[in-house]
DNA sequence: AATCATTTTTGCAGAGCGTGCACTTTTGCA
DNA sequence: TGCAAAAGTGCACGCTCTGCAAAAATGATT
C-alpha cells in the first residue's frame, strides 16, 4: 500500500492513522491511475486494487468514484480560512485573503510532484473540474465567516486607525449612508469577497496555464487582485 | 408528452421542432419529478414514461441523468452575451455585464412558475447546484470575449478607434506603466470580469433567498456590483 | 400517392457504479 | 487475556450508461 506524504496527520490512535492512511492511498492511486490512463478508463475495482483494499471498503471512504479524485486539497480551505483570522492587524480584509491565498499556493507549489498530476486529471476532464471547484465552495462558507470574525474584530487590530480609510463616495446628498444600510452590507460582505477572492484564484491559474512561459503565477495573481482593489475599471487601450 | 413553453424556437423543419420538444418535454418532466419526489428518488425511467419515449432516447438527448436537471436555462449564457455585445456605447465593461445579466434575471422572474421548482431542485440537493454552476463556467470564456470585443472596439462606442488597434509593444521607457502590461491587462481583465460578474450573481442570489422579506433582489444585486466597483472596501462598522 | 434515403427511436445485452446487509477481522482497553 | 467497538469484506441487487442492429418516422422525389 502505498502512503502519501505523510507531512501531517500523526496524531491520534493507531484505528485513526490507519484510516487516514488508507484514505490517502486510495485519494493518491485514483490520481495516478486518472493522470496516466485516463479518468474514464479507472474502475473503483483498480483503484481499490491499487491501494490494497476491497470495492467495498472503497465506498466506505468516498461516497463516489469521482469522489476520491478531487480529495488531495481537502484541507486547504481550513487553512485558508485560519490564515485570514491571523492574518497581520493592519491588513485590509481583501489583502489578508490574498496573503492567505498566497501562502497556500506557494505551499503547493512545493508538493508540485503529485500536484502536477493532479492539473492533469482536471485538465483532461472538466467534468472533475467542476467538481472541484464545488469543493472549494463549500469553503466559502468557512472563509465568509472569518472575514466576517476578522471585520468585527477591528479592520485596523488592538492597535491603532486605520491606513485604508476611505472617504464613503455616497451617492445620497450630504446625508450619511443609513445605519440599516452599513449593517446589511456587513452581511453581504463577507461572502462576496471570499467568492469573488475565490474565483480570482481560479481565473489566475487559467490564465498562468495558457502563458507560463510569459509570466510568473505570483505576477498574474497579484495582478488579478490588483483590479479587484481598483474596482475593476476599464483598461485603457 | 407535456410541452414547454413554446416560446422561442418554432422555426426549422417538423424534424428539428419535434426534436426540440422531446428536449424540453424531458427537461421538464425531470425537474417537476425532481421537485416532488426528490431528486434521488427519480429514475431514468420515470422521467422517459413521463416524457412518453423509451428510456434509451432519454440517452440520445442527455449524457446523463443530472443533465436534465439542468438543462432549462441552456441559453441564457447566450443571451446575456449578446446583451453585453449590443449595450449602449456609453456603459464601463462592468456597467455592461451588470445590465445584461439584470434584463436576464427580470426575464428567469417572469417565467417564475417553473424556475421555482428548478430553485427547490438545486436548493435540496447540493450536487446539482454545483452542476448548474459548472454549466454556467462554460458561459464565461463567451462572455469573456464579448468584453474584450466591447474594450476593443472602444469603451465610446463605434465611433473610437479601429478595434484591431494595437500599440506596439514598444520598451518602456517613457510611460509610467509599460505598455506590455498594458496589453497584458487586455487578456486577463476580460476573464477576471466575466468570471468575478458570475460569482456575484450567485453570491446575491444565495443572500437574497435567506434575506427575502428584508430586501428585494434588485436591491442585492445592485450592492453587489456597487462593492465591486469600489474595489470591495472594508466596511466601516 | 408510392418510393426511398436519411434520421430518429427502440430493445437488448453488458459493463460499471453504488448501497444494504450480514459476517469476519482488527483495534483499543480493561 | 478477553471483550466491545470499529473497520473491512463478500454478496446480492438495482440503477446508470453505452454499443449495436433492427424498426419506425420523416421529408423529398417521382
Amino acid at each position: 500500500m502505498h502512503l502519501m506524504a505523510e507531512k501531517r496527520g500523526t496524531s491520534g490512535g493507531l484505528r485513526e492513522r490507519k484510516k487516514r492512511a488508507t484514505r490517502a492511498a486510495l485519494a493518491e492511486a485514483a490520481v495516478r491511475l486518472a493522470a496516466e490512463h485516463g479518468t474514464d478508463n479507472v474502475t473503483v475495482e483498480a483503484i481499490s486494487a491499487a491501494a490494497g483494499v476491497s470495492v467495498r471498503t472503497f465506498f466506505n471512504y468516498f461516497d463516489s468514484r469521482d469522489d476520491s479524485f478531487i480529495a488531495i486539497d481537502a484541507e486547504a480551505g481550513e487553512r485558508v480560512r485560519r490564515a485570514v483570522l491571523h492574518a497581520p492587524a493592519g491588513l485590509s480584509p481583501l489583502e489578508a485573503v490574498r496573503e492567505g491565498l498566497a501562502t497556500e499556493l506557494r505551499e503547493i507549489e512545493r508538493q508540485h510532484g503529485l500536484w502536477s498530476l493532479y492539473a492533469r486529471v482536471l485538465r483532461t476532464s472538466p467534468h472533475l473540474l467542476v467538481r472541484h471547484l464545488g469543493a472549494h465552495m463549500a469553503d466559502e462558507t468557512g472563509l465568509a465567516e472569518a472575514i466576517a470574525r476578522r471585520i468585527a474584530s477591528g479592520p485596523d487590530g488592538p492597535d491603532g486607525p486605520a491606513p485604508g480609510d476611505r472617504a464613503t463616495p455616497s451617492a445620497d446628498g450630504g446625508g450619511d449612508v443609513g445605519e440599516n444600510e452599513r449593517r446589511r452590507a456587513l452581511d453581504l460582505y463577507p461572502r462576496l469577497l471570499a467568492a469573488v477572492a475565490g474565483t480570482a484564484v481560479r481565473v489566475s491559474v487559467d490564465y498562468w496555464c495558457c502563458r507560463q512561459e510569459e509570466r510568473s503565477f505570483a505576477e498574474v495573481f497579484r495582478q488579478s487582485f490588483d483590479l479587484l482593489a481598483d474596482g475593476l475599471p476599464a483598461p485603457r487601450r
